[in-house]
DNA sequence: ATATATACATAATAACATTATATATAATTT
DNA sequence: AAATTATATATAATGTTATTATGTATATAT
């Protein structure tokens, strides 16, 4: 449950997130401890916090739902250089697996 | 060049090369540079300040090098604590590696 | 003689995740 | 009806770790 080794990844889970769709903070969290089988659970704070970085770099932009009934969400939506920021993660991530694949590589013997 | 996917895992690279055999400070920022082929270079300054945990935590003991000549050298040997502290990082990386791997999964189409 | 490589160390800074806390509404349970 | 839980957003305080900057010292190469 250690997200640790995710920092800095948090914007990239976040933004392939709503590359799928528009959605919002709580959404968001309920969806990666779904997707993760409860293994990583990623905390409020930390997402909304993500969301405040991201719109001030402009991967994201947010509007209120139109929603009468229920609790207000906020949405967020991707822009363009979220997408690109997004790839750019994506490839970043591919790397760095091999390097610390590399790195701890002979360590392994008898896995989990 | 970023190192950041790798917080919380410089102690088991570290670890990991002195599984294979004492070492020190200097000499393992350049293996690391060596190994990685550039790709990952941790500032000594980060080596020295994990050398500082990891010693407080037991996972490594230091000695000094006897030689007359040349400089003076810390050398590190891993213990029996580092030994399984590193065999539960290698599960971490590899538990992380599927969480990831997942959820960004679907963000891939045109790899590196 | 000077510059570069080797070698260690610490203080200051930056970045980001978590915990704690606060607010508010809707739905469910007792 | 009252209390609890789930939904929903937000910020301040804290903790951890990596980097930058800085300092010291010796050995080697130019």
């Amino acid at each position: 449950m250690n997200a640790d080794i995710l920092r800095g990844f948090t914007e990239a889970i976040i933004l392939n997130i709503l590359k799928e769709s528009d959605s919002y903070g709580y959404k968001i969290s309920r969806k990666i401890i779904e997707k993760t089988d409860n293994l990583l659970n990623i905390k409020d704070a930390t997402i909304y916090l993500a969301f405040k970085r991201m719109e001030q770099n402009d991967l994201i932009r947010h509007y209120w739902s139109d929603n009468e009934e229920g609790a207000r969400r906020k949405y967020y939506k991707i822009t363009d250089k979220g997408c690109v920021y997004l790839k750019d993660k994506c490839s970043e991530w591919e790397r760095n697996k091999k390097i610390l694949d590399n790195l701890l590589g002979d360590a392994y013997e008898g896995k989990i």
